[in-house]
DNA sequence: ATGTCTACTGATAGTAGA
């Protein structure tokens, strides 16, 4: 069972991009984020073709997140309960015996916007209401864009970042707060020390630069991580493919020893 | 400091957001 995460940048200039990942990489199950597409725009029936059944929570212009999947997904999250002016940006189901759910959790933009405190409390309520929805001891999966670095090894600027935007204690006591809730980070548990990034800003050449930061993750309650076979951040795809343009995000991959059921 | 990309609009260039 291969499950996947990606922050795909506007999914209607990214179909073509998409799809030739899909076909590359064939993965099972995958969360996708920023879609800033309405629900009725929603390509489904590219998906439909390429044998991916979805489950979306769309809006127009921003935001948006959505599940693909090779096996039948019955939905289950849609939106975080009081946060829903914040946009859409949590959707799950449950496929495979999995509770498979993908976020895209708010960037804050910086110290001193007002969305940094928004960040803050849209991150206090999905502590508050992942456990109400999902057991520590479930098979369950929480991937997506999680606008936050843990620590120094997943920024390029290290101990030098601290203290900034997607580099605070405030931000990664929430974090940490997810974490305890018994997910694990299915990327930095297989790979400790491996310094990878998941996104790279378009501007001032970052991505050939190697300024980078790890955001983007799989997160799994222990019944999945004891599954993990491997986990990569597959940057060739932040690369232009075709001659189509990447999303500043790359995919994040991770291969499970799991069997649908 | 900020070299790019996406999507929006009393669109066809400028703005906002990331």
């Amino acid at each position: 069972m291969r499950i996947a995460t990606w922050n795909v940048n506007g999914l209607r200039a990214r179909l073509d991009y998409v799809r030739i990942w899909l076909e590359a990489r064939q993965p099972d199950i995958v969360g996708l984020q920023e879609l800033k597409v309405s629900e009725e725009e929603f390509p489904a029936s590219a998906f439909d073709d390429l044998g991916y059944e979805v489950v979306v929570y769309g809006q127009k212009a921003w935001n948006g997140v959505a599940i693909l999947s090779r096996h039948r997904a019955e939905p289950t999250l849609r939106g975080l309960p009081g946060q829903e002016a914040f946009g859409a940006r949590l959707v799950g189901a449950r496929i495979a015996g999995l509770t498979f759910a993908t976020v895209y959790c708010p960037n804050g933009k910086d110290l001193a916007h007002e969305d940094f405190g928004r960040k803050l409390e849209w991150y206090d309520d999905l502590v508050r209401y992942w456990p109400s929805e999902v057991g520590a001891d479930e098979a369950a999966v929480l991937c997506g864009d999680f606008n936050v670095v843990p620590a120094p090894i997943d920024s390029w600027r290290g101990e030098a970042g601290d203290g900034s935007i997607f580099h605070t204690p405030e931000e990664r006591s929430r974090y940490g707060a997810l974490l305890d809730l018994g997910l694990r980070d299915l990327f930095r548990e297989s790979c400790p020390d491996t310094r990878a990034y998941s996104w790279w800003d378009y501007r001032a050449g970052a991505f050939p630069r190697g300024h980078g930061l790890r955001i983007d993750f799989v997160l799994g309650t222990s019944r999945v991580l004891e599954r993990v076979v491997e986990v990569r951040i597959d940057r060739d795809f932040r690369k232009k493919q075709e001659g189509l343009t990447a999303s500043d995000h790359a995919p994040v991959i991770a291969d499970l020893d799991w069997e649908a059921v």
